[in-house]
DNA sequence: TATTGTTATACTCTATAACTATA
DNA sequence: TATAGTTATAGAGTATAACAATA
């Protein structure tokens, strides 16, 4: 019916994944800024800056964010014994409960949506394919903080 | 080299990803909201609280944003003749330039993600899979539509 | 009364610039 | 001096509640 069917913008698709990500995690009470932090915090402890640089945040946000975390004991933050300007962030029991049930919200929205390609194969297909981006980000990610420091690529996670 | 090598969430890759397309926004001084506020108003013309609806926001944030593309000339704000309470939203030339340079900023971006995977095919792959989100999400919107007015699947972009 | 849209208000995320504490 | 982190400040997006104008 339509003239002209344009194939959608990549970018417009990500942009409305982003909007279902948000109101799932707000079924629990959190920002995306918030779950990526818990993200991460989940894959170890860090200091402020390093996470600032790998989530692509200023400073003051990590600040900002993590705040928000702490009132609700989901991270705790100590100051590092060695050097004393260093600020160890930390995910607490709190915290990975809460990105469970984070998770659980996200993916079942998520699925619900590739669920209405009906076909499984398809549906499994697109979820797959985010593998394949999960993947890709983890490399630009390597190079992009291997330039600032010039470190060699293929370190980070 | 990971004792365990969790898969990561498919939440995560996408938020990921929405910070990508966030920052490439940056670069032609575009947030999120004002992008997918663009892109629904280049598929016509549109109510405010139809806006609303299809992206999933409140009635104020539509106004909040649409505030800043008018003033930016991007849009344009007109009274409806029939009934005077509604408001018509319209792209304008500007808006429309606007847009092809975020689609633009947006596209390099990812794809110089994608192009991470080395291999074309995968990286044709991954950014195949986006086209079928898409859909998903085109009915994903088309049932949630339907439910609140009671109108039949399938009518809606 | 019901609907459309805006205003009022508040909270969060974001950034830059300035500051503190430590090295 | 340089670095890690916070505070100060400002702007944008989001929401709910209250309101205005129109139907």
């Amino acid at each position: 019916m339509s003239p002209e069917s344009t194939s959608p913008s990549i970018g417009w698709t990500v942009a409305r994944l982003a909007r279902h990500v948000e109101l799932a995690l707000a079924t629990v009470d959190l920002s995306s800024a918030q779950y990526r932090m818990l993200v991460q915090l989940a894959e170890g402890a860090e200091a402020s800056t390093s996470l600032a640089k790998k989530l692509a945040v200023s400073a003051p946000s990590v600040t900002a964010v993590v705040d928000g975390l702490v009132q609700r004991r989901a991270v705790e933050r100590m100051h590092s014994v060695e050097d004393r300007r260093r600020v160890s962030l930390t995910l607490t029991d709190v915290g990975r409960e809460l990105l469970g049930d984070a998770e659980n919200a996200v993916r079942t929205r998520l699925e619900m949506i590739a669920g209405e390609l009906e076909e499984d194969a398809l549906a499994n297909n697109a979820i797959a394919a985010l593998e394949l981006w999960s993947i890709a980000l983890d490399r630009a990610r390597s190079r992009r903080l291997a330039q600032r420091t010039g470190e060699p690529v293929g370190v980070e996670p």
